[in-house]
DNA sequence: ATCGATAGTCTCTAGACAGCATGTC
DNA sequence: CTAGAGACTATCGAT
């Protein structure tokens, strides 16, 4: 290794190279060759890019591309290289929520991003993209994933194809087929099973778990209800628990009966802090029965943690355990994925999960190992536990065979569906990686799903997808010659599937200056970047008389189809947005269609995006009449308000509640402020000194 | 008439990326 | 690859 870079390793701290690290470094990573790691969570991944990184900046003067799949992966990421800026690497983070700007970019050294926004930069052609010398893929095993592994896979392909001299390293969890994914990199490949912490799998079974080496370790059997003897167990010896499980409900349900009998173990100082994080709780956002629950259940020392729940109260619970105050989390596979967040004891509550139109499915081995994974806190415990529950003998030998004792499972390429396919073709052609039909099948032919399946049935599909594309005006074809149309390129840049452009387009040119609010929102819940709400039994009287007395600009499909169903959950969704601006409260909103606090903020978040790219569309098509409309429908939106209050919340400051508070006291504009005394604003409920000040300041420059 | 045990029936089900330009309560 | 936990309801008997 060199010098330098030894002697930066000491300086932040690092003397001595983890086993599997100095495998890589064998491996000639530092010599510029591509590397697969395939080791298990927390076996040191990060420090191998971060040396390669150093290298290539400092010796290359080259920049590096680091790639994520989840936006916090990307911030703990980013928290982590930030330490580079003391021997004077800049280090920068571009995900949806942060910044870009992107001729900004070319200032920095290392750029953390998650893959669908390096994707997105890709496709708006930054000049510096030459540069880049070093692609890191975390969570490479991502490929296999049916949704979201095709944006990995075309990225990785177009990263190489425009820097064929990179290198490229790929971090991964242990998978089965790591050699023929290495094979496809070009790269070499390292696999090891060796973690910091040991980690003990076992299934539990009649007060009694069985561990992978045979031992058995007898549970007191404190209460008759098995997962709560085998939590208490781990509490009362200093440790603590992290469960899985299988829905949100059952995480709730079972933080529930956990809480009194850890209530019970804590120390009087864990209760008093625990008290003060509970009403810290019930200050974030509008008060919901999900924040009570939570409040009242983190005071006692456990919590749940679910995709339901809003980014601070996650990041909040996420902390409170990391700092060893909450004892245990029940939580959903939000978990398992996300966050650096070690426990002593992992149970596997539920290793069966729902799937629509199936039934409940065994989960896979590598989502049950990545749950397992997250067992063993380093420097705290000595060996970590993943255990997993069997309800009879039979169960236990099974879950012993298919999981404990079973190798994760091969890694497929998902590019083949037509839906990922008519994104990734449309961005090649627009980012004239491919100018010609040969260049796109190429391009294509470097894909892992060629690797893995061929060209053969795989060109048939391109090339049925370029004739929609071609059919629908994204692309065209002049002299055999393919190039994205006007259309076409803003849809690519605005990464929207092409074919939510097209509905968006077509019903757009019917809209005019009468069109509600509500239709628009139907057209963006119609299109396929909007997920749908599940309809329950309670929601159908509800859904079909709101059809029937309402004009739907749309053709609804016949009762008892599977579209029908489809046409509800995405009217649903409408019809929760349209609750949002219209200033329902959160609880409310909650309560009718059976969503928690952060799937409102994500949909609201999703909605924001489609009705800009419809704005965007509105102006390249010259639809006049609904290009205001769709400006003023962003903003409530965004604030969730009422058209009355667009002025208002145009400040820095004010938001739904303090807009609408100032609403009702008389002050409904802009010049309304500019006149108004502050100490009569000061009155206002919501509004204080600060706030007065924040206006005051704002509204002298109008 | 009221309560409550019991058995049968019904209901519901994980997650999360992207545009663009800056700041909710 | 087609389930299972928990909520809800009907029924019946005891008081």
């Amino acid at each position: 290794m060199p010098n330098l870079v030894k002697e930066i390793l000491s300086e932040i701290g690092i003397i001595e190279l983890y086993p599997p690290q100095e495998e890589a470094i064998k491996a000639n990573v530092l010599e510029g060759k591509n590397l697969l790691l395939s080791v298990p969570t927390a076996a040191g991944k990060t420090l191998i890019a971060m040396i390669c990184a150093i290298k290539h900046v400092l010796e290359r003067k080259g920049k590096v591309l680091y790639l994520l799949p989840l936006k916090a992966l990307a911030n703990e990421k980013y928290e982590e290289f930030k330490i580079l800026e003391k021997i004077g690497i800049k280090v920068i983070i571009s995900t949806g929520d942060f910044d870009n700007i992107e001729p900004y970019l070319i200032n920095y050294d290392i750029i953390i991003a998650t893959n669908e926004k390096a994707d997105s930069i890709i496709r708006h052609k930054p000049s510096w993209i030459n540069r880049i010398s070093l692609i890191i893929a975390d969570e490479i095993h991502l490929l296999g994933d049916g949704s979201r592994g095709p944006t990995l896979e075309t990225l990785l392909t177009s990263l190489r194809l425009l820097n064929p001299e990179s290198q490229i390293i790929g971090l991964s969890a242990t998978i089965r087929n790591a050699n023929e994914i290495a094979e496809w990199l070009k790269a070499v490949l390292v696999t090891s099973n060796w973690r910091p912490v040991p980690l003990k799998e076992g299934v539990f079974f009649k007060n009694n778990i069985i561990f992978k080496d045979g031992s058995i370790l007898k549970i007191n059997e404190t209460s008759n209800d098995p997962i709560i003897s085998l939590t208490i167990d781990s509490i009362r010896s200093g440790g603590q628990v992290l469960i899985f499980t299988g829905s949100r409900a059952s995480a709730v349900s079972l933080a529930k009966r956990l809480s009194e009998p850890i209530r019970k173990l804590l120390k009087r100082d864990e209760e008093r802090k625990l008290l003060e994080l509970s009403s810290e709780i019930l200050k974030i956002g509008e008060r919901n029965r999900i924040s009570e629950i939570l409040s009242k259940l983190v005071s006692y020392g456990v919590a749940f943690h679910h995709a339901g729940l809003t980014y601070e109260h996650r990041r909040i619970i996420e902390n409170a355990f990391r700092s060893s105050l909450i004892k245990c989390i029940c939580a959903t596979p939000t978990l398992a994925a996300g966050v650096n967040l070690p426990a002593r004891r992992v149970i596997i509550h539920d290793y069966r999960r729902y799937e629509p139109g199936i039934g409940n499915v065994n989960i896979s081995i590598m989502e049950e190992k990545q749950m397992a994974g997250r067992a063993g806190r380093p420097k705290y415990d000595k060996e970590g536990e993943a255990i997993l529950l069997a309800r009879s003998e039979n169960e236990r030998d099974f879950l012993f065979e298919e999981y404990i004792l079973a190798e994760p499972e091969r890694i497929w390429s998902r590019l083949g569906n037509s839906s990922s396919l008519r994104s990734h073709i449309l961005a090649v052609i627009a980012t004239g990686l491919a100018h010609y039909e040969e260049e796109l099948i190429d391009f294509f032919s470097r894909t892992l799903f060629a690797f893995q399946y061929g060209l053969h049935s795989f060109k048939k599909r391109i090339l049925e997808v370029l004739k929609m594309l071609i059919k629908e005006n994204l692309v065209e074809e002049r002299k055999e010659k393919l190039i994205a149309t006007k259309f076409g390129k803003r849809v690519s840049e605005l990464y929207i599937d092409p074919l939510s452009a097209i509905i968006i387009r077509d019903n757009l040119r019917k809209f005019n200056s009468n069109t509600t609010a509500i239709e628009y929102l139907i057209l963006i819940c119609k299109t396929p970047d909007m997920l749908g709400l599940p309809i329950r039994k309670k929601d159908l009287p509800i859904l079909t008389k709101f059809i029937q007395n309402n004009f739907i600009p749309f053709e609804i499909p016949y009762e008892d189809t599977p579209e029908y169903i489809s046409f509800l959950e995405k009217i649903k969704v409408a019809l929760m947005l349209n609750d949002w601006i219209e200033e329902v409260h959160e609880d409310k909103i909650i309560e009718k269609f059976d969503v928690g606090p952060g799937d409102i903020y994500s949909f609201v978040e999703n909605a924001k995006w489609l009705i800009y790219s419809s704005y965007e569309l509105a102006k390249l098509f010259n639809y006049n009449e609904v290009i205001n409309p769709l400006m003023k429908l962003y903003i409530r939106v965004e604030n969730g308000v009422k058209e009355e209050l667009i002025p208002l919340v145009t400040l820095k400051g004010i938001g739904r509640v303090r807009a609408r508070a100032l609403y009702s006291a008389g002050f409904k504009t802009i010049e309304d402020l500019k006149i108004a005394s502050p100490s009569s604003l000061m009155k206002i409920p919501h509004i204080g000194p600060e706030t007065v000040k924040l206006i005051k300041e704002q509204v002298s420059k109008l």
